[in-house]
DNA sequence: CTGTGTGAAGGCTTTCACAGCC
DNA sequence: GGCTGTGAAAGCCTTCACACAG
């Protein structure tokens, strides 16, 4: 937003109150990767921009597979944030590809059984687990032996991974029960 | 699933190997809110439920209001997974409640005005934010001055809230790029 | 002998405070 | 004078190790 604005310079403490942080944290996390600042000054928009994309572009722009087209998974192909944030669905799977949507979906969906080859041909490293939790450690098997390297798992089930294998779990009902538990 | 099973009792290492935890962990964590188990034998399963649910259960069945039904919202709407947790998605509002919709909802949508009353009348203490960024903060102050306690906010945005008010914040395409940060 | 409850130790992250540079 | 970068302090959460109970 800064960029687009021309802002050109921008303090830790702008920043750290727009993230919702405090000002020495977000110093000592851009620290982290650099010297980025100028003291005195701040930050150059524009530079601080370009840093922050050298650290996570990279790993961005990347080919990003869906697995399980029911609610969740129908949800999150029309959700728009993904896309905005640099990451592509190049494709969805579900047992059941043809099972009747009610909006035309921009992405195309295969059967299960062409995952593994899919992943191995596009060389894709991430995928987005939306599938029931009694299905969810088996589709993970497969996704894993076929050189999946990070998963999103929306299943609320904890999926037994190879080391190398990054998750992050993210189980919505759970979200809305720790909310719950602070009301009066 | 354990009480389902009729299992009589679980060690702390079985139920924290299926929660993703160490076991002295969850043994701190249990005993805060009392001694559930018995030294030598485990947890009674019957018993350590009915406590969780004492701890968790009297804040849960609460009727939650879902605020924005684009995308992401209608898909909340049919993920079935607060009703399984004992929440219950009372209303939904939106700025155009009349827009049509792929799948016919189990649950009704209204204008965006009718949202203070229905907070009020029915005591809703629990919002599920789905709108887009850019309005997020105007309806967080509609939603905390008609009394809500707590938000799961899906905008990407930092909201801000009375002291009193709890915000969960869930930004979808923040959790793909942790992951992403991890792959090779 | 098994497995909880828990003080103590450890590790990690945040916050503070300020030296250093513009 | 303003603001970054950062060592040191504080705080918090996790892990350890074992006393204790069944």
């Amino acid at each position: 937003m800064l960029r687009e604005n021309g802002t050109e310079t921008v303090s830790s403490d702008a920043l750290s109150r727009a993230a919702g942080v405090k000002s020495p944290q977000l110093r000592k996390d851009l620290a982290y990767f650099g010297n980025f600042g100028t003291r005195g000054l701040g930050y150059n928009v524009e530079m601080l921009s370009g840093r922050i994309n050298q650290v996570l572009g990279t790993t961005r722009l990347q080919p990003v597979i869906l697995i399980g087209v029911g609610n969740l998974g129908s949800a999150l192909l029309h959700y728009g944030g993904f896309n905005k944030e640099g990451f592509e669905i190049a494709a969805a799977f579900d047992h059941e590809p043809d099972r009747v949507r009610s909006t035309p979906l921009s992405v195309p969906v295969y059967s299960m059984d062409k995952m593994p080859e899919f992943i191995k041909a596009q060389s894709v490293k991430l995928a987005i687990l939306a599938v029931p939790a009694s299905g969810a450690q088996q589709v993970v098997n497969q996704l894993t032996s076929s050189g999946i390297q990070a998963i999103l798992n929306f299943a609320p089930v904890v999926l037994e991974v190879p080391e190398q294998v990054v998750v992050n779990n993210v189980d919505l009902a759970v979200e809305l029960e720790n909310l719950s538990y602070f009301i009066r």
